[in-house]
DNA sequence: GCTGATTTCATTTTT
DNA sequence: TGAAATCAGC
């Protein structure tokens, strides 16, 4: 397999195609509609910049331009430009409006997410580390099977080491470019090497199985780099710009790997080693991104990489956008009020000259339902009176379960609406099992596919022969799928098993044949259908949702059929790949694709969706922008996450969520809360979101207050009763904020009387008899019939009534 | 080996 | 509340 890739401007056919016709844009055309720090950004040479782009500040535009610049005005060859975004549909957006600017040659560009940038070069060179280059790519549910596996072996109890919390620990070790060994070495007690053991046992399977996890694919690069100076330095050779968007959201795998690429000083790893590599002068690097919009420190994003730019990077520069195009003052004012209550971030105040536009509006429900009807009532009324569609509008929540009260509610009153994420295409059972197939045909020793489809649909091979068949493979020292084809040999299988074995075994060589053949995607995926008698299965039921399952796998087909037919689908549109001896998008290209791009975006475009009104948590809505945006759920435990209630750090992301869901507003914000809220069945009562409390209170315009449900029950809902609107009015409400602050202090005063209940609020510190420290994370119900739910950390989450309860305010 | 019943346990998730 | 995972019982 070819290795070395070839340097910019060698590959010169890609130019004899380009139309001539098309000059190239103009330093003015260039540079038209943007403002002072914008316009220096696009045309900053040399030190690594880092530009700081506050949200709707215009930073995509800055990024386009700029590409377009390097090519079009400093003569950079778009093969030596490296950009990498978040999602593909970003990277597909950006090299589009790159190509509109400086036209077809903008194609060479690498233009993609960092994982896709990786499986790129590890397709190349991954052989050096000792794996094939057919490697599967296990998504999260695949992780989550192998090590629940992994953990079996190792005879863990599996309440005490949960494959979730073990697959996150190794996760963040591998963020961190820590390998199972680094992992050994450093546990420091029974519970460190018993999750070190997992790890190490974990990565030993995935490499059996030749398979490479998401974090793999940065942190086998990096260390790809690392090890083999000489494969780096053809890459910094080839990539002269390298431009990252969302920088806040990098990990330190990420940033390690940007690292190898531009830093001008090297670590030492050649020094120990023999003959000195030839030097590269670094590449000009551009990272872009906004310190308050990282919402994804759970996933191991580190903020740090952000506000540390400037050490990181020595004689870095950095560009501060704080220009908004999308929103209106208020909204801003509002933003910029609560990121505010962040501690230790850089100031950054968005402004805009839109003018201030209308108040937000605030809503306290009784319930969720009256939440979401309210929602809906709003949304008709600013159709009919200010002409707005409904696919002006958005709703966002914080977890996905909230979608489904505004679906009840929304059907009954007939309101079109769609919901973004939640279970996605590609998580459906029938479509992992449908490509499970795929990958194991293409990479047999890809175990944990061929372990889930062995026996779907049913075939007779069950646990008992799979026992034996893996007590084979382990003596004999083969794959699964070897140890399957000599099933004969197994000691134990009873024939009846051997015969469904043997079966099945025939099945899958004969699809394998039509994979060498290098036949179509969707032709192997739909004789995989036919021949497993997956379809046949599914028809003969009469589940309902069956049904539907067969419509998905047909849409499956479709996706891969399309994938098939499109020409520059493949890497064949990398004309270095061409020499690779890849030409047509095959199989293992359309795996790859299916692996790495999410779902095909499902947000409701303007024009063909105009009627249609979008729900979606607050992190998918990243990104996005809407004229009218309801954020909704505000109480504490909800929004912010009760998870986060008595943690700073997750607090302040909690926070940062916030600002996102605000500044995605254009034109109008609606904030809402519901006072009970049925949580997993029981109704508990919710204190308002602080976040409220961090709005300047004469931006908001209340339209009923939680006074206005106690003292009045049902509120006059067109513009708030005026005893209610001037209750919200900050001279009677003695300028304080009419939500949790005020209230929560009124509740436990009113609990009081009753005997020796502690008074107590959300993120509180008790001390309970047997229980010990905790935090109280919600609390329901009123005086003695106070439930509080309280996190004791190891104990777990109680729930507890307090007239009985022995604990204690600390 | 397969099935219905019971039990368990619930963030967010660009890749 | 509801989905998924596990468990008896056939």
């Amino acid at each position: 397999m070819s290795t070395s890739i070839p340097l910019p401007g060698m590959p010169a056919h890609d130019r004899t195609e380009e139309t001539p016709s098309r000059r190239g844009p103009t330093r003015d055309e260039l540079l038209a509609g943007l403002n002072e720090p914008q316009r220096a950004a696009v045309v900053h040479e040399g030190a690594p910049l880092l530009v700081v782009a506050g949200a709707g500040s215009g930073k995509t535009r800055v990024l386009t331009r700029r590409i377009a610049w390097l090519i079009s005005e400093r003569k950079a060859h778009p093969g030596s430009i490296l950009a990498i975004t978040f999602t593909n549909k970003a990277a597909a957006e950006m090299k589009e409006r790159v190509e509109d600017l400086v036209g077809k040659r903008a194609r060479i560009m690498w233009v993609s997410t960092f994982h896709s940038a990786c499986v790129r070069i590890l397709r190349k060179e991954i052989d050096k580390l000792g794996y094939k280059s057919n490697f599967s790519i296990y998504d999260a549910a695949d992780q989550k099977r192998l090590m629940a596996l992994v953990a079996k072996d190792l005879d863990l109890d599996p309440k005490r080491y949960q494959p979730g919390a073990l697959l996150h620990w190794v996760s963040n070790h591998k963020n961190e470019l820590r390998d199972a060994e680094d992992a050994t070495k450093d546990a420091h007690n029974k519970l460190e090497e018993t999750y070190a053991a997992a790890y190490t046992l974990y990565a030993r399977r995935l490499r059996e199985a030749n398979a490479l996890d998401f974090d793999d694919l940065i942190m086998l690069t990096v260390h790809l780099f690392q090890q083999f100076p000489e494969v780096r330095e053809t890459y910094r050779r080839r990539f002269r710009h390298v431009l990252v968007d969302e920088y806040q959201d990098t990990n330190h795998a990420q940033y390690a790997l940007i690292h190898q690429l531009c830093a001008d000083t090297l670590e030492e790893t050649t020094a120990a080693g023999d003959q000195p590599t030839e030097r590269v002068d670094p590449a000009e690097l551009m990272v872009v991104g906004d310190a308050d919009q990282s919402i994804y420190a759970f996933r191991g994003a580190n903020i740090r990489n952000i506000l540390d730019f400037e050490q990181d990077f020595p004689n870095a520069t950095s560009i501060l956008l704080e220009q908004n195009y999308r929103s209106t003052q208020t909204i801003l004012t509002a933003a910029n009020s609560v990121i505010g209550h962040n501690k230790g971030r850089k100031p950054k105040k968005l402004w805009s000259d839109a003018g201030d536009g209308p108040r937000i509006v605030g809503y306290v429900a009784d319930d969720e339902r009256d939440e979401a009807r309210f929602v809906s009532e709003e949304i008709d009324k600013l159709t009919d009176d200010v002409g707005l569609r409904p696919a002006d509008v958005a709703i966002f929540y914080r977890t996905n379960a909230q979608s489904r009260v505004f679906e009840e509610v929304f059907i009954r009153l007939g309101m079109p609406y769609k919901v973004v994420g939640g279970v996605r295409f590609y998580e459906r059972r029938e479509v992992r099992d449908a490509l499970a197939y795929l990958r194991m045909l293409v990479n047999p020793a890809d175990q944990v596919s061929l372990r889930r489809i062995l026996n779907t649909p049913k075939r007779g091979i069950g646990d008992r022969a799979v026992e034996c068949v893996q007590a084979l493979s382990d003596r004999e020292q083969i794959t699964f799928w070897e140890a399957l084809r000599r099933a004969e040999d197994a000691p134990g299988l009873a024939t009846r098993s051997l015969t469904a074995i043997q079966g099945f075994v025939a099945m899958v060589e004969e699809l394998q044949s039509m994979v060498d053949a290098g036949e179509r995607a969707d032709v192997v995926l739909e004789s995989v259908l036919a021949r497993s008698g997956y379809v046949a299965e599914l028809e003969a039921s009469d589940d309902p949702q069956d049904e539907t399952r067969v419509e998905n796998l047909a849409e499956l087909v479709a996706v891969a059929r399309e994938f098939s037919d499109d020409p520059v689908a493949g890497p064949s549109a990398d004309p270095t790949d061409v020499d690779a001896g890849i030409v047509a998008p095959g199989l293992s290209d359309f795996l790859e694709r299916v692996a790495l791009v999410a779902d095909t975006d499902q947000i409701p475009d303007a024009t063909d969706d105009a009627g249609v009104v979008t729900l979606m948590t607050l992190h998918t809505a990243k990104g996005l922008e809407f004229p009218v945006v309801f954020l909704t759920g505000l109480e504490d435990g909800v929004f912010p996450h009760a998870r986060a209630l008595g943690d700073q750090p997750e607090l302040e992301e909690e926070r940062r969520l916030a600002y996102v869901g605000v500044t995605r507003a254009r034109e109008r914000l609606y904030i809402s809360r519901a006072v009970v809220r049925s949580a997993w069945g029981a109704p508990s009562h919710n204190p308002g979101s602080r976040f409220l409390d961090e709005l300047p209170v004469d931006l908001v315009d209340w339209r009923r207050t939680e006074a206005a449900q106690t003292r009045w029950g049902r509120p006059d809902l067109a513009s708030g009763s005026p005893a209610a609107a001037r209750l919200g009015t900050p001279t009677e409400a003695g300028r304080r904020n009419f939500s949790s602050a005020a209230l929560r202090a009124d509740a436990a005063a009113r609990a009081k009387p009753a005997r020796e209940i502690p008074s107590l609020e959300p993120g509180d510190r008790v001390v309970h008899d047997s229980f010990g420290m905790g935090t109280v994370v919600a609390l329901e119900g009123v005086a003695d019939k106070t439930v509080a739910s309280i996190d004791f950390g190891s104990e777990g989450v109680k729930r507890l009534l307090l007239r009985y309860a022995p604990v204690e305010k600390l």
